[in-house]
DNA sequence: TCAAAAGTGTTTGGGCTACACCCATGG
DNA sequence: CCATGGGTGTAGCCCAAACACTTTTGA
């Protein structure tokens, strides 16, 4: 016996893929290389394949892309207009995925166009998927206040001030370095190496990592790096 | 042109309906009318219908069981494990429901054979409903300690006592009145009405209505109802 | 007049902000 | 020896938690 009479429906997955260069956002974008809207800027996406769960698809694409796994991935509200997608009626699940950008460039898969854009200039998506990106940015704005996901953007090691400028360019704020310093010290999340970073300062930035144990045991823990949060998110 | 080859699935919307007696949380079900797993208790859902938003189908659905419209759905992350759904392959899309539990008795539909369950003796659902329940429960608690949505339980009327007792349920946890009291005037989001509940004192306590306008506009607005929120939460 | 709940006041301490200051180093 | 960013120290303020206290009224 089946669901008889009831309408099957398209489902597909989106990938919103943030990434930061050191100095700014930037969304990672592929030209659409099938109809409708062929050869327009897009984000990566695909169908749900018959024996995958949702998030095993996300994944799926998100590798399609990049070649990488084990990438930060985040489910958002799914998107159901009944003519979203003009050709066929298509329920998109987008994903938001947090990729270190320089692991990505070193396996850059040539199929799709892709192209990083400062999130400022994202250019006009096909379908829904401007709404989606701002959905997304809302969405990780809101969780980053609270949790320590933003790591996720930044190579294995990095430095305090790099992490600073992440902060402030995702808020679009400026924050006191000396409190933004104790503040991320004092979870207890960092470890300093003993390397510097010698190209930004004369005296040298300490290069930190995460201590991986505390990170994942902290990871649904409650922090405050951002000041005033009600003026910041929103 | 059609995208061919690509399989359709089903897509649901499946409605956790949250209600609070004045004393505990409660959850609606209902017992399934159709195979598979027929009589057994389920949350209410339904399929998207051909030219129906996510959204609209949910309130549908609601409405169908309940008869209430304007209620406040939230949309939770979808599920889609293929085989959730052991008779074809469906996903889902939840919202939890946030509704006046004396609203819905007064126009409660028998079809379903609906009932109200204590959260804390939810019986075992269907399927991955269970889940869903949880995951609910967990977002729930989450948005609540930010943003007012608690209201929502209560009817137009309340004392504040009414609603000190509701954070307390839904947190498993004591706030202290005096505390609790003065952050929830400071936010200036209720208005005192002349008339008092006699029943539960002799002194009689004020009941309150909320200030719609600034509700409405301070819905998006961080509020701190909860002390220690990293303790409560999680 | 007493019990019981409503509602108000007051002290205290921790933490956050703002800002000043020292440190290290290459030129 | 100075400019530059890295990093630390600290005073003050605000706010929340804890808890004591007053008010009201039915029995």
């Amino acid at each position: 016996m089946k669901y008889s009479g009831q309408t099957r429906v398209h489902v597909a997955v989106d990938c919103i893929i943030f990434g930061f260069d050191g100095e700014n956002f930037k969304l990672l974008l592929i030209k659409r290389g099938f109809e409708p809207e062929m050869h327009r800027w897009s984000l990566m996406e695909g169908f749900i394949q018959p024996d995958e769960s949702l998030g095993a698809g996300a994944q799926r694409v998100l590798k399609q892309l990049t070649g990488l796994e084990g990438v930060y991935l985040e489910q958002i509200p799914a998107f159901g207009e009944p003519n979203r997608d003009p050709m066929e009626r298509t329920i998109s699940v987008p994903y938001f995925a947090l990729v270190d950008i320089q692991k990505y460039e070193a396996q850059l898969s040539f199929d799709y166009q892709a192209e990083w854009f400062l999130l400022s200039e994202t250019p006009n998506l096909i379908f829904d998927h401007n709404a989606m990106v701002k959905m997304a940015k809302t969405r990780l704005r809101y969780k980053a206040a609270f949790h320590p996901i933003l790591f996720e953007l930044l190579p294995d090691k990095f430095t305090l001030q790099q992490l600073h400028t992440l902060y402030e360019k995702l808020y679009e704020n400026t924050f006191d370095k000396g409190n933004f310093t104790r503040k991320v010290l004092s979870t207890g999340l960092l470890v300093r190496l003993k390397e510097k970073d010698k190209e930004h300062s004369r005296k040298g930035a300490f290069y930190f990592k995460l201590d991986r144990e505390k990170y994942h045991n902290n990871f649904e823990a409650f922090l405050n790096f951002i000041p005033s949060l009600d003026k910041v998110i929103g």
